[in-house]
DNA sequence: CCTTGACTTAGAGTCTACTCCATGGTGTAA
DNA sequence: TTACACCATGGAGTAGACTCTAAGTCAAGG
């Protein structure tokens, strides 16, 4: 598969995905004779496993701190799964605020549908009378 | 209010606060006769405000416009409600995604604590025999 | 009076995560 | 074979949101 068929099958620009790459959040993706990559299954689910941590907001650091202990085999099983713990957490904690913020919104919103009812009716009694 | 019980209050760094006067979030706050700013109720209450809407990720110049159109008065009621509206389709697709990664992140944690399981098993049988 | 600590300003610097650029090679359809 | 879209690289540049620094002012306590 090639970068451009990667790109549009995860929306993730081309120079994003050699930017991953280069700071070893996947790959290495191997290459034809050529030079060109070509990227296998394994790599499709490193990458959707990326978009997805990246959309939970997990800095990128962290994300390859997790790539490098997977790297490490076995023995690091505990450690990737505290990261992950660390992480559903956060996102836990976003996902309050994000709620929190939801409601003020929706509130605030309320009160815009009612000022601009109000300000409707007077232009309304404006113009009859 | 000194800019330090501010800070405290609601955890924002005196630079930052700064930071929003001076980029128009908030502001112009008051100063005693020697510069030294004293924040009212009204300026707490849009501080809280403007956090509430950071954590909703609203982006910076966003909010600058809307308080932009708040100053200026009632004929701007239309677009301010529509900026929230926005924002608020914003903020569900947000919680969406992390709702989602957040599952994936408690499948992950599950598959971890099935190996950890198995690996801890095996070692005691190791001990053991 | 002097020190200390909190306050002020303007402006430079930092961090994260890309994104863009110049330059040059590749592959395939007409 | 030439045009075209695509690929590569290294490195510079950008956006957003702070964060820090230097240099100075001010009020209170010892």
């Amino acid at each position: 598969m090639t970068i451009k068929e990667v790109s549009d099958k995860y929306q993730l620009s081309t120079d994003t995905l050699r930017y991953y790459e280069k700071v070893g959040l996947i790959g290495p993706i191997s290459k034809n004779k050529s030079g060109i990559r070509d990227y296998k299954e394994v790599d499709l689910r490193t990458i959707a496993f990326v978009k997805c941590m990246r959309q939970a907001n997990m800095p990128i650091d962290k994300l390859i701190r997790y790539m490098n202990l997977y790297k490490e085999g076995n023995k690091t099983l505990e450690d990737r799964k505290q990261l992950l713990v660390e992480q559903l957490h956060k996102v836990e904690k976003e996902i309050q605020e994000l709620e929190k913020a939801k409601e003020r919104l929706c509130y605030k919103i309320d009160l815009y549908d009612y000022q601009l009812l109000e300000k409707n009716l007077s232009m309304e009694k404006e113009t009859v009378l």
